[in-house]
DNA sequence: CGAGTTTAGTTGACTAGGAAACCAAATCCA
DNA sequence: TGGATTTGGTTTCCTAGTCAACTAAACTCG
């Protein structure tokens, strides 16, 4: 008949089912807390590794400078992150977390626990802790590295 | 110290990565001949289903009508699928593959096929059987059917 | 030194989708 | 019958990215 294997044949077609799933269900979360998931995002790699110049950003997120520099503008109008001048490099600057974005991070965090839990908690423990192990193995054998987004 | 558990606790982190990058790829060797994730899907929508009106296309790719409208619109004007009219009622009408988009849909599905197969042939022939298997658990725990786009 | 070159970041044109307003055809029903 | 409502689809405006052109600052080296 048809040449043409079935779309639920692949691997690929469920993980990206349920990849969706889980993530459209956070970015609703975060959406009442006022922010976007790429923006969450943003001030968690500020709030774990510091002060940051955008690029090292746009390479952490897997985004084009000119993204980030979009993004940080809209973080920047909402008192969230900070812009610090570099006096011997006027090129250069540095984005940061405000007092306000810094108490944003755990909130948003619990958020993230709350929804990962719900979501992988149809899971047996054994079943949850291979399904952790075979997707590390998958990033860690393909090397992947850049912070999903969406 | 920080009460911010580490994103990398997340199984929804890990899958998010995994899953961008195997849709990634396949971005861009569908890109290659010519359309996008979006076109495949919904060209493969009609092939397996046969002609449906753009509202049940939407609802089974999980997009607005709106979206279909404008999909539609891009394959038209590729020439990879037609329009019929509905003489009972002029509002409906029923998109079909043309002839040329019928013969891309196997050369699609191949792609669609190396791809899956190039990154999860990584893991062991039980390792992916038992990712399979957890998807799936996932899927049908949670009720989610729509198509996965991107 | 000062004219190219490189680097950091921004901007503008474009794409893909969502939400909601919108339009036209069909249906309902008093 | 004919106005209100419902239905199917399209259009408009918005958001969030990419890519490529651009601007300004710093560096290189003849």
């Amino acid at each position: 008949m048809t040449p043409v294997s079935d779309l639920t044949d692949h691997t690929g077609f469920w993980m990206r089912m349920v990849s969706n799933a889980v993530s459209q269900e956070f970015a609703r979360k975060v959406a009442a807390e006022g922010v976007t998931v790429a923006e969450w995002s943003f001030m968690r790699a500020l709030y774990d590794q510091g002060p940051m110049p955008p690029s090292v950003l746009a390479q952490r997120m897997g985004l084009t400078r000119g993204a980030v520099s979009k993004l940080a503008d809209r973080l920047l109008g909402k008192g969230l992150i900070a812009r610090t001048e570099n006096p011997e490099d006027k090129r250069r600057h540095r984005l940061a977390l405000t007092a306000e974005g810094r108490f944003k991070v755990p909130v948003l965090a619990a958020l993230a626990d709350a929804n990962d839990a719900a979501y992988f908690g149809v899971l047996s423990k054994s079943e949850h802790h291979t399904l952790n192990r075979l997707l590390k193995a998958l990033a860690e054998r393909r090397g992947l590295k850049t912070i999903p987004l969406d």
